[in-house]
DNA sequence: GTCTTGACTTGGACATAGTCCAATATAGGA
DNA sequence: TCCTATATTGGACTATGTCCAAGTCAAGAC
């Protein structure tokens, strides 16, 4: 991630204290945070961070495409920085954990041309909903 | 979707003022509507219906498999009524309508057992993005 | 090294979406 | 008609996110 901070000085970005424990957070631990997850974070690495600091950068980073927002339900968004390898999410019903998955095949070939109205249709994200063995065994 | 409303009743429902009149939102038009869409036009016909109900009523109707949440976007949760044909949806990225879809094939195919992590999977949605034709012309 | 300035950060007010609860009303059976 | 379990209500409260005016500071100019 100190690439991500390399392209974030090229685009002519400030590298504040606050941006750096943000991409810090974001690259440590391979997960999908909430952007309070996030804060709860930098918290620790710098106290006086502040929650509009937090949202403002995960805005940037989501604009300029080295973040992805990831909605699975109808609760906060989360903030995935694994754009570098396309993928997918499996979702546990039970405990909410989400992980990554890769698909096969071609995603947007199972909407027939009929079915696109005329719309200029450019991505396509799949969920897939199950239990996980931790959920499955206690259930 | 009288036929809701029987089925509803054989279920041991009471039937109310409010939910009938958002039984009947839901029917008219074949729509996504949000919590507060459907109140303001709940309310069009029984003025003093509130917002409680409405998610009260919306909850329940999802926990008897009536009505299934839709989130497209971070936003509000969207309710749709069409329950009877499975389908996905399309949505415009330029003013956020959306549309059902039929896919063709098996969605589930697309996730090799080996990306599975002893999940197990048993729902799967798909969201296609893009522009409408109205957007389209506008850009 | 110091200055300068426009970009960045901050706390807190505000907005939106949804939940919860105690008091009140009512559907539907007796 | 009466009874009461169930449903409704207004409003307080929570969760998530946005906005802003005032203060701060990174980094280029000198
Ligand atoms: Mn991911
Ligand atoms: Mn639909
Ligand atoms: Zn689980
Ligand atoms: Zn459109």
């Amino acid at each position: 991630m100190s690439d991500l901070l390399q392209r974030l000085r090229d685009r002519g970005w400030r590298l504040t204290a606050q941006r750096r424990v943000i991409a810090e957070v974001l690259d440590g631990e391979h997960v999908h945070y909430t952007a309070e997850e996030v804060h709860a974070r930098a918290v620790e690495r710098l106290p006086e961070i502040s929650r509009a600091s937090v949202y403002n950068t995960l805005g940037e980073l989501v604009a300029l495409g080295e973040v992805v927002e990831v909605t699975t339900d109808g609760r906060a968004k989360r903030y995935d920085p694994n754009v570098h390898q396309e993928h997918q999410h499996l979702v546990c019903s039970g405990c909410g954990m989400i992980r990554d998955v890769r698909t096969e095949g071609d995603l947007m070939a199972a909407l027939p041309f009929g079915e696109r109205f005329g719309f200029a249709v450019d991505e396509v994200t799949v969920t897939y909903y199950g239990r996980c063995p931790g959920c499955a065994a206690a259930s």
